[in-house]
DNA sequence: TGCTGGGCTATTGAATACAGTTTACGGAGT
DNA sequence: ACTCCGTAAACTGTATTCAATAGCCCAGCA
């Protein structure tokens, strides 16, 4: 057997490339979300199966995918078209999403033990090491990992992958203006941690709130600019 | 130009089929939803192709959409599986429902006018009426379309979307267990139309949250029996 | 008797082929 | 000059075919 002890990390893993549709689908989503595929644009299987280098099948699953998660628009018989953001989505997205996370800081602090809060706080100096130099990806991407990380200490699966969708496309929304909060975002990261650190319920769903409220507001400001 | 200030119903609105994945999707779902297909079973492509009597493609398409629904588990170079329930599963669903549902709630009192609440007065008679007559299904249905309604009335439809997605789950989990809350239920909501009728925001999400945590109490009084 | 190995079958994953529909273009008629 | 109709091209929707993979049974051996 090969149960004999052996460490987990011991077996090479070995790379399976992983379903072909999933390949598609990531890819075509990196596409839209780097601004490569503009809203509205006319996805044609043929030319994006062809680009890929696969067939049309995966590319047509993915796009169904694309289009059940509100990337894509798929109109029948006529074929898929990047999803073009409006106004008031944006706002819909954004409540949703305060929704989403401030009853994710709650459950957070209400479960949360001394080894997440600790998590927490390692993310949240790398997250301000990020800002202090002046990457914009860095701090992005350490921004997600730590809210992902709150959710995760929720422990409720259902409310991570309603907000893993809902995150995903708010940044999609969000990232051309996302360098304007830079320092101030991390301040409040730090009055969440002291709350669930606290097992304050309330109180960390209110700094949530308060906190994408500001991220909110910091959106339609960049609008009238 | 057809535009010359036709009514919107003159058109017979010719019968569109719409897409064969669509027509296979609510078929596939509503097999699921009836226990036809039992949690756990192994769903074979080909013999669900000849049975509903179309191609292998659309099948796949639909157990795909299945799939991330979360209606399905779809475990590569395997196939689907029905998904099976857990208790914890349950209890997560329940818990973002009362979010969703409260949220709803505050949006629809703040928005909605004398037409909005008219016509959830109408659904609530009609759901009280089938209560006083014992036929269950009646019953789902009509508190499906009131809470619909609801939802319709918020406006917000990224909100929507998901409320749709979770509640057709819930209601999968708890139909078994339905009968047993009637008339109580409808007594709250003639509570929650009083308040989005005065727009009580935090009166209307409080009371939804009351409710819908009533149905999550009664769901778990009922494992025990 | 229990285990290992090979081959077989069933089923999914991907590619290709075919049919139906929508859109766009162009010419003829008014 | 403008409109209407017919035709053709392009693309999607569906079916069919081919390839690869996981599961299973049985023979062979320690």
């Amino acid at each position: 057997m090969l149960s004999a002890g052996l460490p987990e990390g011991a077996m090479p893993k070995l790379e399976r490339p992983g379903p072909l549709r999933e390949r598609v689908y990531e890819a075509l989503l990196e596409l839209i979300t780097t601004r490569a595929l503009r809203p509205g644009q006319h996805l044609v299987e043929s030319e994006l199966a062809q680009h890929l280098g696969v067939s049309r099948q995966p590319v047509r699953e993915a796009l169904q995918r694309l289009n059940t998660d509100g990337w894509v628009d798929l109109r029948p018989a006529q074929g898929a078209f990047v999803h073009e953001p409006t106004e008031e989505e944006a706002d819909q997205l954004l409540t949703v999403r305060t929704l989403l996370e401030a009853e994710a800081a709650r459950l957070a602090a209400a479960h949360a033990d001394a080894d997440g809060v600790a998590e927490l706080e390692k993310l949240c100096s790398r997250g301000e090491a990020a800002v202090g130099g002046a990457e914009v990806e860095k701090v992005v991407e350490a921004n997600a990992a730590f809210h992902a990380r709150v959710m995760a200490l929720a422990g409720n699966t259902v409310l991570a992958e309603l907000a893993r969708q809902v995150d995903r496309r708010v940044r999609w929304y969000y990232t051309p203006v996302a360098r304007q909060r830079g320092a101030q975002s991390w301040i409040e990261h730090r009055e969440l941690i002291a709350a669930v650190k606290a097992g304050d319920e309330q109180g960390a769903a209110a700094v949530m709130r308060k906190h994408t409220e500001h991220t909110r507001r910091s959106y339609h400001e960049r609008e009238r600019g």
